[in-house]
DNA sequence: ATATATAACTAACAATCGTTAGTTTTGACC
DNA sequence: GGTCAAAACTAACGATTGTTAGTTATATAT
């Protein structure tokens, strides 16, 4: 059962990604919901809260993967670049509508929320790259420059979400098999 | 030399880009330009045109790249992949702000533009399936689901403005030759 | 110099926005 | 049934939005 904060929260997400964080008012949302306006200030202190508590959740949660990934210190980069994929795969199924604002919506966030955000969207990217270094030095990898293979893997499964909206019946395992397969050919040696 | 009417699509752009079409007001607009909103009024018919403007003409680039691509008939499907990254590499170098519009803002597009640039991006992706689908048929490609290669190709070739936009020193015939190795090696057979 | 077109300006419009104040309804517990 | 807090409501606020009307300045051509 979803509390109503819940509720307000998810219809947000839902209409921010359609229509953008500007594009939606207050009174879209609330409509959404099924009051008015006014009434969702009885449970949120602003419109900009909504986009910080649903830009943070997601953030803390690929953190938290990563932190998980990076315990298991027996995996090999390889397996711990398939875990990353399965990651990002298991995040954009369970929050499609949360994830889709990772994209494009958090130039909305105010400061210091939006601050937060992108130091938590740096050490991510920066966790990820040194995956990715570990298994050139390895020699599990090409020599094709770090960045580029970050950038690479990262955009596809940064827009994994909106080919997913639209294949939703995709087997999980199958897509995870195939992205694996995908995107780890491209660089292994 | 620029005519007025370019300064202010290419300020719109920067705008846009930055804080979004909705967040970005047409007296911020003018400000960049150096004059007054109602100004730009002598220029252009609406903000909304403002947007159809960028975007259609990034679609139509696309579009005729794709077709130069395809009246070659004499390249391979590999080949014609390569010229595909070419594309959009040039086209990311040449058109920075109003490329990343492409990614995100299409959304603010109202009828019966957004139908428009919707049809020239899904014959634009459908003509991509081909290529892949027929380089398949040929041998030259993995059994990787067409879909899949698709949408992993394109969202990195998609995400391209933004790296670019960080690393603007990166030799481009470089990039080029490790976007290359980087994409196609994962569905090379 | 005069005429003309282009492009700037000021001022204001109706609409919509996020948010607040104050009030009423709802529902659970004694 | 009365009490009380949670959560809904109505009404309105000041600010900002895209756009228009009407006017003035600038530059070019005759």
């Amino acid at each position: 059962m979803q509390s109503r904060k819940e509720v307000i929260r998810s219809c947000a997400a839902r209409l921010f990604r359609k229509k953008g964080y500007n594009a939606t008012s207050m009174r879209d949302i609330a409509e959404a919901v099924g009051i008015k306006a006014a009434s969702i200030y009885n449970h949120i202190k602003s419109k900009q809260e909504l986009l910080e508590d649903l830009l943070l959740m997601m953030a803390h949660l690929f953190s938290k993967g990563m932190e998980d990934i990076n315990r298991s210190s027996s995996l090999s980069s390889e397996q711990k670049l398939e875990r990353l994929i399965a990651l990002h795969i298991r995040l954009t199924v369970e929050n499609t509508d949360a994830i889709a604002l990772v994209a494009g919506e958090w130039v909305h966030l105010k400061s210091p929320a939006r601050e937060e955000y992108l130091v938590l969207r740096e050490t991510y990217e920066n966790q990820f790259k040194a995956i990715i270094d570990t298994g050139k030095t390895e020699g599990l990898f090409k020599e094709i420059d770090t960045e580029i293979i970050l950038f690479s893997t990262l955009s596809t499964l940064r827009w994994l979400y909106s080919w997913y909206s639209k294949n939703r019946q995709y087997n999980i395992v199958e897509l995870e098999r195939q992205m694996t397969q995908c995107l780890i050919a491209g660089i292994k040696r």
